[in-house]
DNA sequence: CGGGGCCTTGAGCGACCTCAATAAGCGTGG
DNA sequence: CCACGCTTATTGAGGTCGCTCAAGGCCCCG
């Protein structure tokens, strides 16, 4: 699929400009002109949610669709052998809500207190009938939903570790809520099994690589949530011809120096 | 994201019924009704191509929309370390064409001779205001080709190959053009190469694990293209709890025999 | 101070990758 | 028809990255 309207629309539900971010290009937010934001007003239901409280879960019955206002959350997918994986983390001014057949595909929750809006859907088809120009948002909206899903998709499939968390940090960094800019103090607000889980890896792994980053000072850690990340440095791993990225986690990389007595 | 209409409409691009398929779940399809067909005819171009042509580079100016009407077309992404994804087939019915910025994000290559409709874009938005309803069929395509999206994430993270190549071959049985559902023959269209790189992993590993599942009696060999799957026995080994899974592709499954001298 | 989350670190092993050789399919031309 | 080359697929052997299991810090809160 595409974006059958290549620019968006004037107004963002979003918190600030994303000009700025490292690896431009859009995140999947619906944009809306200020008569939508108003027309919207009408179906939506404002609902609020703390920490850790599942928003539905996979297979429940669906109706609602959902955007985010303030706070994160977290797209899950239980798969029948036991494990899970993290599909997508979501930032103010994404939707989400995904389903097929009248059931959620995945599971979602709130990472942090959430502000959330809802959406019937019934409501919202009739809005697009009175509205084709909302459509319109949401149309975008699903395409960059998709160019994030793939992004996502290149990132886990990176084989060497390392490139993965790289990619990962550096996406973070993409997100204002979390990356604040002027001090290039980065907070991790997911843990780290929620980053294994989106990494396709473990934990363990997970903390290891951190550790191998900040050895070769792509990173520097303030603590385990807070990192100050050199993101050209990063991006230059990304794109290294795969044997400098190799590096060994295993090894704490001590030098050629041979062993002083 | 989700499916703001939850039923398609009246009637469908795609060859044939998919309600008899495996793992029911609509394929990314765009559907349409008989006028909107029409409609849509006034702007469609007719195109062919013959068989390993590029349709579009990644990161060529973009400006057309695409519909497959017959054939098999690959997308990929180049990784900038050299690497490349395969990220999706796509069969007749199905859209892409995915850009940003007016570039695309892949390339897309014609696996088969293919038969293809084209869409300018400005023609296919001024169609959207004239017809909401189209616009409509675009988004749940979208939508469609999102959960497809979701669902390649969730195999390629299958760590276990055999899982993966498992699911794969269940995912080819869908799609009527290549699984024969009287004979149950599959016909494989994509080369081993183009395997591995959408399940993220090497020919050689391919070839291994079809070799495992052959041994396990999961799918029968007529020649490298042409296979019978076992499809009940296939899916209850992609749900199986990892350990029986995890088959040693290495081993050539010599049984417990004590070695007879 | 003790307990329970998180995160990190360590040691060992195994699934998969890499490189390299062999085999099978297929068209072309003698 | 077979010889020849080219592409695609399979098979083999060895090395290694990342997983597993297990122990040890760190931090918060009672």
């Amino acid at each position: 699929m595409d974006a059958p309207v290549s620019r968006p629309l004037p107004l963002r539900a979003r918190a600030e400009d994303q000009r700025t971010q490292p690896e431009a290009g859009p995140v999947p937010t619906i944009v809306l002109s200020p008569e939508q934001r108003t027309l919207v007003a009408g179906i939506a239901q404002s609902v609020q949610v703390s920490a850790k409280t599942v928003i539905y879960g996979q297979g429940t019955h669906a109706e609602m669709v959902f955007l985010v206002r303030k706070g994160l959350v977290r797209i899950t997918h239980q798969l029948e052998d036991g494990r899970s994986q993290v599909l997508a983390f979501h930032w103010p001014g994404d939707p989400f809500g995904l389903f097929e057949n009248d059931a959620y595909l995945n599971e979602a929750t709130a990472l942090t207190d959430c502000e959330l809006e809802r959406f019937r859907l019934s409501d919202l088809r009739d809005l697009f009938t009175k509205d084709p120009q909302l459509q319109s948002a949401f149309l975008i909206g699903a395409v960059a939903e998709l160019r994030m899903n793939q992004r996502h998709l290149l990132l886990v499939t990176h084989r060497p570790i390392l490139k993965r968390v790289a990619g990962f940090v550096i996406e973070c960094c993409r997100q204002p809520e979390c990356y604040n800019a002027s001090t290039g103090i980065l907070t991790l607000i997911m843990d780290r099994s929620d980053i294994a889980d989106y990494l396709g890896t473990t934990v363990e792994t997970v903390s290891r690589a951190l550790g191998v980053l900040e050895n070769r000072k792509l990173i520097m850690r303030r603590d385990a949530r807070h990192v100050h990340p050199d993101l050209t440095g990063l991006k230059r791993l990304l794109i290294s011809p795969e044997a400098e990225a190799t590096g060994r986690i295993d090894i704490p990389s001590l030098p050629l120096s041979p062993r002083c007595p």
